[in-house]
DNA sequence: CTAAGATTTAGAGCGTGCTCGAAGTCAAGC
DNA sequence: GCTTGACTTCGAGCACGCTCTAAATCTTAG
């Protein structure tokens, strides 16, 4: 991920003016132009977003709000496609709030598996650092026990 | 990741036996046959595997535990290139200490990122889960403050 | 010795998620 | 009206990390 801050700006007035173009869109949510393009082909934008007369995309605050929600979901591993399953639900309307539901929490799932993971991960890396910190520190005094072949502790 | 479980098994003695076939090999580290070759092929793997022979694989531990090492690397985001990077070092053997705590220092600093977002997310998660939660308890009563489009929360 | 199954190589193929490009359209300032 | 630059569509291209294939070779059980 390429992680481009989002920039905070006052919220865009419901019904004022006409929308944000794509590119201040992109500015808002940290989301490139063509990727917003992209996720709206892809059918993660639901609600079309509003256009002017000559076909311009107008970006209302509900519409970043949605492509924040779905950067959110893309950050935490979710797959384009069960977003785009989420949005379908949420554009079904009332009456599958279960099946929403058990769609994030099954993701939910996932994200603290893979919390867990990396937390774990990230330990056996803490643990690498303070080997070679403690190497550095002394002058290399314990590269005896890696006895096989040359490169010592890896 | 397809998250297949490393199979734990006692060690291999060091010197025992010829050492291990690849599919054993694939069994105990989780990963697959296809991919300790190309893990190979890819220059992951800096202290090559002995070969029978008729030149088929035998792993060791010392190589079942770098292949677990790389796993965890992985694991955590690090990219095939920069794993192989840490891989020279290694096989450089002693004096570049300072330059592989530096990788591995930098690769920290991204898990942390990584793990940080990942936990903000998971809140906002979270939180539309609980919205989820107390709709379905309450039986729908606040659909009212999403007015523009049907679909109500997203 | 033979048959069956595991392993080898190098290269091709694939799924994902963007990212870019070309050719045309629109909008705003002058 | 003209120019300039942003925006449009949609298909192609790309980077990554596997994953698979084919044809040959090795190993092992019987």
């Amino acid at each position: 991920m390429l992680e481009v801050k989002p920039q905070p700006e006052p919220a865009v007035p419901p019904e004022t003016g006409a929308g944000l173009s794509i590119a201040e869109a992109a500015r808002r949510t940290g989301v490139s132009a063509h990727t917003l393009r992209y996720y709206e082909r892809a059918g993660l934008v639901i609600n079309a977003v509003d256009r002017t007369s000559g076909g311009r995309r107008r970006y209302r605050q509900l519409d970043l709000d949605w492509i924040v929600i779905c950067t959110k979901l893309r950050g935490t591993g979710m797959p384009i496609k069960v977003i785009r399953r989420y949005a379908e639900l949420v554009s079904e309307g009332y009456g599958n709030e279960q099946e929403r539901l058990d769609l994030l929490e099954a993701h939910r799932a996932e994200v603290t598996a893979q919390l867990a993971e990396l937390q774990q991960n990230l330990k056996i890396i803490d643990h690498k650092i303070d080997v070679y910190r403690g190497r550095l520190a002394v002058g290399d005094a314990d590269q005896l026990w890696a006895p096989r072949r040359p490169g010592g502790t890896r």
